[in-house]
Parts: C-alpha cells; structure tokens; sequence
DNA sequence: AAAATACGCTAACTAACATTAGCAGTATAA
DNA sequence: TTATACTGCTAATGTTAGTTAGCGTATTTT
C-alpha cells in the first residue's frame, strides 16, 4: 500500500494515534476495527503493529492525554487568587476550548474510557474521581462565600461537565459553528445557574 | 437449564428484554454478547432466538420505548395552559424521573443508539430531533414573554439535556440516593439559569 | 559501501461473535 | 388423550476480530 506520510515533525505513531481518535469517536472503540483503522492509515492492519503495540494502547494513550491535560489546568486555576465564580468560569471555558478543539480526543476520553483495561482503568477513574471532587471544592468555597447558591456541589460539577461533553450533538446539527458564541451561551446559563 | 421464568403476567420476551437493558447499559451494545445475556436470563444463548428476532432488535425495542414515551410527554407539556418556565421545569422533572425509575432503558437510549441499524436509525434520529426543537420552542417563547434570559435555545436544550443523561455517574458515585434532592438541585441550577 | 534498523507486506492463527437447523421435551387446548 | 404450539437444547456455520510470524525492501547509521 505504501508508507505512512510522516509530515510536519509528528511521528507515524503519533499518525495512527489522530487517526484512532477520529475512527473511536465516529464508530465507539469495541465496534472499530483495526483494519478500518488501517486502511484510513492507508496500510494494511498488520502493519500497524509496527508502531503500536495494540489496539487498547491506543484508548489509553488517547484518555491519557485528556487527563494530564486537564489535571494540569486544575493546577493552575487553584494556585490562582481570585473568586470562586471567577475560578469557574475559567474552568468552563477551559473545557469548552478543548471541546471544541481537540473534538475527538475529549470525546473518546467521555464516553469510551470503560474498555480501558486493568491497571489503566482503576488509574483512569481515579484521576477523574480527583478532578471532580477538586471542582466541587472550588464550588463549595463559592458557597462559603456567599458567591453561590447554596447547592450540592457534587451536582453542580456534573451538570456542568456533562453539559459540556454534551458539546458533540452541537457539532452534528451545525456544521459552521462559533466556539465563542457557544461559551457565551454556556457561561450564562450555567455560571448564571450558580451565582446567587 | 432450565426455562425462563415468567412470574407477575410479564412475557418471556420483556425479561429478556429488560435484562438486555441492564447489560447495553453496564457493557456497552458492541461489546454485550448474547452468550452473556443468554447466561443472566438463565437459558442457552439458541434459546433467546424463540423469544426474539435478533440482538439488534432488542436495542431499537429499548430506544423507541423510551422514544414514545418522550413524545407522549411533550404532547401534555405542550397542551398546559402556563407559563415557559413552569413548563420548562415540568420536563425537566420528567426526565430526571425517567432517569431515576428506568435508568438503564433510558441510558442505553442516550448513549447506545447509533448501533441501530436503518431504518430504525433515521427514525430515531428524527424523533430526537424533533424533541429538541419542540424543547426549544418552549424556551424561545419564554424568551419572546421575557421570562427567560435571551440566549440560544439550541444551546441551552442540550445544556439541559445533557447534565440529565449524566446523572448516571451520581448512580455510582452515591448508592443510596436521593432523587428528589437531586431534582431540586438541578432544577435550581438550571431553571436559575435561565431565568431573568 | 556495508551493516543495522525501520517498515510494510502476505498469510495465517485463534478466539469470539450472532445466528440457524434440527430435534426433544413440555405446557396448553381440543 | 391427542394434537399443537412453545420453549429449550446441542451442534454447527460463516464472519469478523486482534494479533503474530516471517520475509523482503527501504531507509538510516557507521
């Protein structure tokens, strides 16, 4: 079939793992195949062993990412002073951003994470487990400070995070779409949602 | 094994039918097989086949329940004589009921149903579609009567939406659990939302 | 230029899958 | 009680899946 184009410095590796993402968003991990996989590569299936060391690594290298990127933004909103609101928002915004711009890798990090296997699935939850209750926190901060109604925090942070990984039927219905149009949409009615 | 047992004048075909539910749910259509299910009704998985006509059929059996008895609903909404916002929270009730008493037919409906196969998944495409803009054009008269924020309607039905479908991992996260506390609190958040 | 490594191919393997055929026992109605 | 439909079983079929082995060619390194 011919070698995989490794253009503008990113690894074939690097190739495969895009290209998975997109394939696992569109068909759900356990119904895409290697060989779809393979032939979008434009490669047969076997070949792509040669870079990869099974289709499994590649939703847990996909779900990865997604987590150390947002852990480590989390680092940054909680070292910051200011409000909780403010603290919020900027979460909001953050998520919404890499909704929009990394689409497929967040998508398959939401809904595909349950056929990671063992250790990685026990690792995953437990980052997500920490990224919520460290959100909740910020909320519950608001609270004390009379920013926020005064909710369950545990709720709120679900509303707010699945709302946003809600972002995919956006994508669907339109196809020209404004990322900053939608924030602002999102930001009123969910922060507008908390403020008291 | 022995033969399905069919006690309180349920048919053999709605256990299956509901066990099914409760296995897409946990494992994910793809990844479900009818050995598996076969094994939790308690029969060998040959035997399903007298009961049903194929896997696929047991998903567009789930969706399209859960389907009509969306449509059923926004019917009555849509007949009240009351205001946007009472009608809006109205639904919102509904669907955290919905979500609450048959959770896994309803999850399984949210998150499984691109495995239909045509033409069941044109038509649930439209009924899905249809809901939304029925949801959507209770908000926009809202907005028109000034009751409601002027935001996106599109925007905020999925905002809504989505933080519903998601109360799944609270099913997780708290076993014993309490629904109404759970609806105050996104209803609060919600309808707070969007109220001017 | 020679040696070593990277990469892609064909062919094959094993496992799991949904589903069907055909047969036997069991409940139901005549 | 006999006939009919129902329900379950074993066995088998055809597909598709992920993955490996082994070989040849291209690329990179020395």
């Amino acid at each position: 079939m011919g070698r995989i184009k490794t253009e503008n410095n990113s690894s074939r590796k690097e190739i495969i793992l895009k290209k998975s993402a997109e394939l696992f968003k569109e068909k759900g991990y356990k119904a895409a195949s290697m060989r779809e996989l393979a032939e979008i590569v434009g490669v047969e299936a076997a070949s792509l062993y040669n870079h990869i060391r099974s289709k499994s690594e590649l939703l847990h290298l996909i779900c990865f990412n997604v987590a150390t990127h947002y852990s480590a933004f989390m680092d940054e909103v909680e070292a910051e002073k200011s409000n909780s609101l403010y603290k919020i928002e900027k979460l909001i915004r953050f998520l919404i951003d890499g909704m929009v711009e990394n689409f497929e890798e967040v998508y398959v990090c939401d809904r595909e994470w349950k056929y990671l296997t063992e250790p990685y699935l026990s690792n995953f939850q437990a980052q997500r487990r920490i990224f919520r209750k460290r959100f909740a926190s910020i909320i519950e901060e608001g609270i004390r400070k009379k920013e926020i109604k005064k909710i369950d925090a545990t709720t709120a942070v679900l509303v707010i995070l699945h709302a946003i990984s809600g972002i995919e039927s956006w994508h669907r219905s339109k196809q020209k779409f404004d990322g900053k149009e939608l924030q602002e949409n999102m930001i009123t009615i969910l922060v507008g949602g908390l403020k008291k």
